[in-house]
DNA sequence: TGTACATCAGTGAACGCGCGTTCACTGATGTAC
DNA sequence: TGTACATCAGTGAACGCGCGTTCACTGATGTAC
């Protein structure tokens, strides 16, 4: 076997990949050593050749996820207007094919009820993550006629991940999305421009 | 050692109390059959007195944890009207309190990111738990005058379980507790009675 | 032009540890006769 | 009134298994000379 100059960094990012679905799917504790490294054809020995550690692995898988949906978002808002980009956000946000997804999803839905028994990276790589989705959604309030627009982007992440979780532990698959349906209605009438350039001062 | 008559079931009480705790805070996967037994003066060996395996006691206290919480909402329903009730409600749901106070919590944001990987059992005493709260909130926002009470329940629901998610993930405590505000407020707009009779036929 | 050695990206056996589960045993009380 | 035995609510040693981590080894390529 011969390697390319650039096989090394390769296999790592077909690790982070497969690592930043992973850790969503079935969870930072759920994770294998083994699974991962033969979910891209290799043996667990070389695990500790691309990452200092499990703990290690599973910060950058959580880094990973975050920078794919964030660069999503950002490519909504890229071919957009603002009120549309936040539109088709909610809307596949609270799709039942997102809520069936749970490998590609929003790791704030998958991973926050897990963060708090992970280590000070993994921790600080949510947070970052995090931050960023939401000052995103933020600016993209702001530029849809937002006045309040750092506050309505925290309650509706709230809402939409709750929405999410929540969905993803109703067995039947009708009331289930009778629940994406009812808290997407509520978002988009949340997210959608103000009616009046006013601002509400409440 | 002499047993009073209901000595086995004060114990079996005890361990579930204390498993309906433990499967909050330290969430299903982490919570041993060693630390269990431990955390009410036993050793390990008499677990499968009272229990037919790990599984089943976590089936038993995830039913205990949302008999707590679902006696401590029909208590305000008993103490107060219905919109004083959902006001107190949400205010005590949405406190730095309850959000730094694990054990004792909504087991619907503790627990549902986690119920993928339980069995049928806990995955069953969960959904009715859930929806016993669900609609519990239901029936107080219909006597306090929602004409579209199913919904709103549904919506506030995940916005609540997920600001109490997400200010549990943020480590800095003003931001944490910022979330809880924002949040609270847009629950407290959006529970409180309709101004008109009218129903919004939206 | 040929040989020795280093490097790269792994392999797979082995170790240690935690933990769920089983099981023989225990020590007090209740019951049969 | 005394003895034998069953029952109750445990104890704690032992087993098995999964899994993270370590480590000696491998086989191909690149480099020194």
């Amino acid at each position: 076997m011969r390697y390319s100059p650039e096989h090394r960094e390769k296999t790592r990012d077909s690790l982070l990949q497969a690592a930043s679905i992973l850790v969503r799917r079935d969870g930072p504790e759920r994770i294998s050593v083994a699974e991962l490294m033969k979910s891209v054809g290799l043996t667990h020995g070389g695990f500790y050749y691309h990452f200092e550690s499990r703990e290690d692995m599973i910060a950058r898988a959580i880094e990973r996820a975050f920078v794919t949906v964030q660069e999503r978002l950002e490519n909504l808002g890229a071919r957009y207007a603002p009120a549309e980009a936040l539109r088709e956000h909610v809307e596949r946000y609270l799709s039942p094919k997102h809520r069936d997804d749970r490998g590609s999803s929003c790791p704030i839905a998958t991973l926050s009820a897990h963060l708090a028994w992970l280590d000070e990276e993994s921790r600080r790589a949510f947070e970052r993550g995090a931050a960023a989705l939401t000052s995103t959604m933020a600016r993209l309030l702001e530029q849809a006629g937002h006045s309040d627009a750092g506050s309505v982007a925290v309650s509706v992440t709230a809402e939409m991940t709750g929405a999410l979780s929540l969905s993803r532990v109703i067995a039947d698959p009708a009331r289930s999305d009778e629940v994406l349906r009812i808290c997407r209605q509520s978002v988009l009438a949340r997210v959608s421009p103000p009616r009046r350039g006013r601002a509400s001062t409440e």
